[in-house]
DNA sequence: CGACTTTGACCCGCGC
DNA sequence: GCGCGGGTCAAAGTCG
């Protein structure tokens, strides 16, 4: 930072010593430069000291110290400069948050009037566990918890690295957990609810009691992520190390399909395929499959939450069974239709038809579609660039249940390839930046403040029919909560997720699913509303 | 020399 | 049972 860096400078230079704190508080910045002038007496006392030795000494000294409290004054003034502006940018971003805490709390009360709701949404959780059969599950749950005696005192590290995104969804809330404060975690109460994270035992009872029920219910779910993004190189790097186990020539498309394991761990179970599509060969598909056993690298956090959350609403919402009515307009977003096809289809052997066609499949798989021109021949027959057209939503999401097992996350409609993380389009580069995460924060963020931006456009009825949807589908709600609480609800490099932020986020087992978007500025969702 | 990639062989599920 | 296709294995090759 620019402040840093005067600092630094400032007491290389031997005149100034002092702190500046900066609190991120609604007071603002708090700033000290009291000891600016001290120093400067103290200075001057000493070049008094040194009067005794040589005048002309004296003169080469008071000079350069002269010269030094002047840049030093100098810098000062920038920092103080610059502090004023942060603060105006505090002011403006509490604002803008305290707006989306109400609008939010809105939603959430006429949730809470609708008993009908409750009563789903209380038997209903969304697990952002990718990838779990239940046999998968069962073992590793034992392994969980045979190694949790082992790992007690490192548990919560991982815990902290390590979400499980668990979490009812909205119901239980009762409305003081729907509150403003409990919903999206206002800054104070962000740092109490990192403390109030469940006890290990607990967590991992009751999670185990969720998983085991999710996969009765769902007994054969095995999401699979497809991400498609405009890549020149062979794969994208998403912060994860993967090491190539296979290539095949698939049918129907002459390019090579890679696959590739993790080895971030030695026997983590992820895997992923990697192809290009046939028809824009600088498209990349990215298919991942399976759940990381273990800490990811903090580089990897923002494409697991990606891949958790779009797996969240796949599994979410083909479990729903038709669950009320859904909207289009909560499309807007994440332009978010699901299919009624049974295969993993690859989109090279879609032509000119819908998505839906093919043979079966075991496994759901979702798409998230992160290239900028979604060309009518990547996905033909489908339109999903506009608003009105997010009406597809409404069918293709209670088509669910005609075997459908493909789902497409569209954020093409945000024009998001010069958003795109750098790393995701630099596959072969092992550097990993800091700033990936950030990139890619801002990349959804960005995508989200489009969509809102677009949505305020839209009439008052469209816009009460979103809220409705939101309200009224649990599962699609719970699936926008993980995004939500994601960006808004995990700030300041805490990684806990707090259990109050809008659902009862519980965290549990060291698990894959990182949702940490640390030090997201709260201005950057500033236009979000629901 | 270790880690990684390449590539042909093998396995397995599915449809006929 | 057979063939096909997708996915994985593992030996050989490559690279830093």
């Amino acid at each position: 930072m620019h402040m840093e860096a005067v600092f630094r400078k400032s007491i290389h230079g031997g005149v100034v010593k002092q702190d500046i704190k900066i609190k991120a508080g609604e007071e603002g910045f708090v700033e000290d430069i009291n000891d600016l002038k001290v120093g400067k007496e103290r200075k001057s006392v000493h070049n008094e000291e040194d009067n005794s030795n040589s005048s002309q000494q004296k003169d080469l000294t008071g000079d350069k110290e002269d010269d030094q409290l002047e840049s030093a004054k100098a810098d000062m003034e920038e920092v103080m400069e610059e502090n004023q502006r942060l603060k105006k940018h505090l002011d403006r971003i509490m604002k803008d948050y305290r707006n989306l805490q109400m609008q939010f709390h809105e939603v959430a009360q006429r949730d809470a009037e609708k008993p009908n709701n409750v009563k789903h949404d209380e038997a209903e959780f969304v697990s952002l566990s990718l990838g779990r059969t239940s046999s998968d599950t069962k073992k590793e749950l034992s392994k969980l918890i045979l190694s949790k005696k082992e790992n007690d005192e490192k548990e919560e590290d991982n815990l902290t690295l390590a979400l499980d995104c668990k979490f009812q969804s909205s119901t239980k809330s009762s409305p003081s957990n729907l509150s403003p404060e409990n919903s999206l975690g206002e800054v104070k109460d962000d740092e109490k609810g990192a403390d109030q994270t469940w006890p290990p035992h607990k967590v991992l009872k009751t999670m185990r009691n969720e998983e085991e029920d999710m996969v009765q219910q769902n007994p054969t779910k095995r999401a699979k992520v497809s991400v498609r993004v405009r890549c020149d190189t062979p794969t994208m790097n998403d912060g994860c190390q993967w090491r190539k186990y296979g290539q095949k020539i698939a049918k129907g498309n002459p390019c090579p399909r890679a696959y590739y394991r993790c080895t971030v761990a030695p026997n983590c179970p992820v895997r992923k395929q990697v192809q290009r599509c046939i028809q824009d060969m600088s498209i990349l598909i990215t298919t991942y499959e399976g759940t990381h056993n273990h800490p990811l690298p903090h580089s990897a956090t923002s494409m697991a939450f990606t891949t958790s959350a779009a797996a969240s609403m796949l599994l979410s919402g083909s479990s729903s069974s038709g669950s009320g009515p859904t909207t289009s307009a909560t499309t807007t977003a994440l332009n978010y239709y699901l299919s009624d096809n049974s295969k993993p289809n690859p989109f090279y052997n879609l032509p000119n038809s819908s998505i839906s066609s093919s043979s079966h499949s075991q496994y759901p798989t979702i798409t998230l579609d992160l290239t900028s021109n979604s060309s009518p021949s990547s996905f033909p027959g489908q339109h999903h660039r506009t608003i009105a057209n997010s009406n597809n939503y409404h069918s293709r999401y209670n088509n669910n249940n005609n075997n459908s097992s493909t789902n497409i996350l569209n954020f093409s409609s945000f024009e998001s390839n010069h958003l795109l993380p750098m790393s995701w389009n630099n596959g072969n580069n092992q550097t990993y930046h800091k700033n990936q995460d950030i990139h890619y924060q801002s990349y959804l963020q960005n995508n989200i403040k489009s969509a809102t931006s677009a949505q305020t456009l839209l009439p008052q009825d469209t816009i009460a029919a979103a809220t409705k949807a939101i309200t009224s589908d649990p599962k699609f709600q719970s699936a926008l909560a993980v995004a939500l609480t994601s960006i808004i609800g995990s700030r300041g490099g805490n990684h806990h997720i707090d259990e109050k932020s809008g659902q009862n986020l519980k965290v549990t087992e060291p698990f894959p699913v990182l949702c940490s978007f640390p030090s997201i500025s709260p201005g950057d969702h500033k236009d979000y509303t629901l």
